[in-house]
DNA sequence: AACTTCTTCAACCGCATCTCC
DNA sequence: CGGAGATGCGGTTGAAGAAGT
């Protein structure tokens, strides 16, 4: 919904803006209807050569992210569950801002959907809590100032208002459908509990993602490249859904480890040798609060499903 | 009712990486 | 090996609508 723009505008035009008369700005049912029925006839991609065989005046870019994020027909639309919001904060956590990896594991979200939503609601959420939403660890209490502009206290309340604070389950606790206080104590349970994990958690995240074969490190600003468009990397071709879910299901098998201690405990022992140096035990107490993200022996309907399926975005 | 401020989210942009030649 | 073109990702923008004054 952005002010179209001069295509000459930018000082090194990108192929799919370069021409002129290309419509750009929010679609109308009309090129919905011709996109998604040219798609449901000839199938998704080459996206560069679609709008034209298509008849719209698009670029291949703009045809691609109208069908991912809108017309696929396993597009999910409403509210985020609490289960699903659940998942997003647990993913995130171990793999920062790779929302398109995050979204292959939530059935019928898309990567904008849940970059959004993480934008709007979560990263708030989280600073409500004094944690920082980038890294999941304590904000400086020093600069922590809860009536700071970027979440005043009226911001808040207006918040909270709107959208009740649903409680962010630990799994252990039952959630509420009251409005339940933000300094909600089983919330703050939550955070207190997976702060301390955080960092060992991603360290084993990185560590067998790169063991996999992909490069770069998980971060927790999420700025600097693991490729993890890698399916590619690892010799799995073209990137139809099914070979994006082959390239990925060994890192989620080992994600869903993390998130499931169980799992975890065993894969840690087969399958993570290198990795014991810097993380802790086991069978410490630490881990099983921590490594567990506080849901030992709990995992949601949606978790599962998430975690072991086989189809993705 | 009118105006201002805030929030949401669809869409765009730049860039990294891949494949193909 | 290197260049060109295609694809996909994450960050950012801004119009529209909601909420507040």
């Amino acid at each position: 919904m952005r002010k179209p723009t001069s295509a000459t505008a930018t000082a090194k035009p990108t192929p799919c803006c370069i021409k002129v008369g290309l419509k750009r700005g929010p679609w109308t049912p009309e090129e919905d209807e011709l996109l998604a029925t040219y798609i449901k006839k000839e199938g998704e991609g080459r996206w560069r050569t679609l709008p034209k065989k298509a008849g719209l005046l698009r670029c291949g870019k703009s045809c691609r992210l109208r069908w991912m994020n809108y017309l696929r027909p396993s597009v999910k639309r409403g509210q985020i569950a609490d289960d699903e919001e659940d998942l997003i904060l647990r993913l995130h956590r171990l793999l920062g801002n790779r929302w398109s990896l995050i979204a292959g594991r939530i059935p019928g979200r898309t990567d904008n959907e849940i970059k959004n939503y993480w934008n709007t609601h979560l990263s708030k959420k989280l600073i409500s809590q004094g944690i920082d939403p980038r890294t999941h660890k304590p904000l400086d209490p020093q600069s922590f100032d809860p009536s700071k502009p970027s979440l005043s206290k009226a911001n808040l309340s207006q918040e909270r208002q709107k959208e009740p604070m649903k409680t962010v389950s630990s799994g252990l606790e039952e959630t509420t459908s009251d409005s339940t206080p933000i300094a909600n104590n089983k919330e703050n349970e939550y955070f207190q509990n997976d702060i301390n994990a955080h960092l060992d958690v991603q360290h084993l995240a990185n560590h067998f993602i790169a063991s996999q074969g992909y490069t770069g490190l998980l971060t927790y600003d999420g700025t600097s490249g693991m490729d993890l468009r890698g399916n590619q990397r690892l010799g799995i071709g073209e990137a139809d859904d099914q070979d994006i879910n082959s390239g990925t299901d060994d890192v989620f098998s080992f994600l869903n480890s993390l998130i499931n201690e169980e799992a975890f405990q065993q894969h840690q022992i087969l399958n993570v040798p290198h990795v014991n140096s810097t993380a802790p035990s086991s069978s410490d107490p630490f881990v099983s609060s921590t490594f567990g993200l506080g849901m030992t022996g709990w995992e949601s309907p949606l978790m599962s499903s998430a975690l072991n399926q086989n189809d993705s975005k």
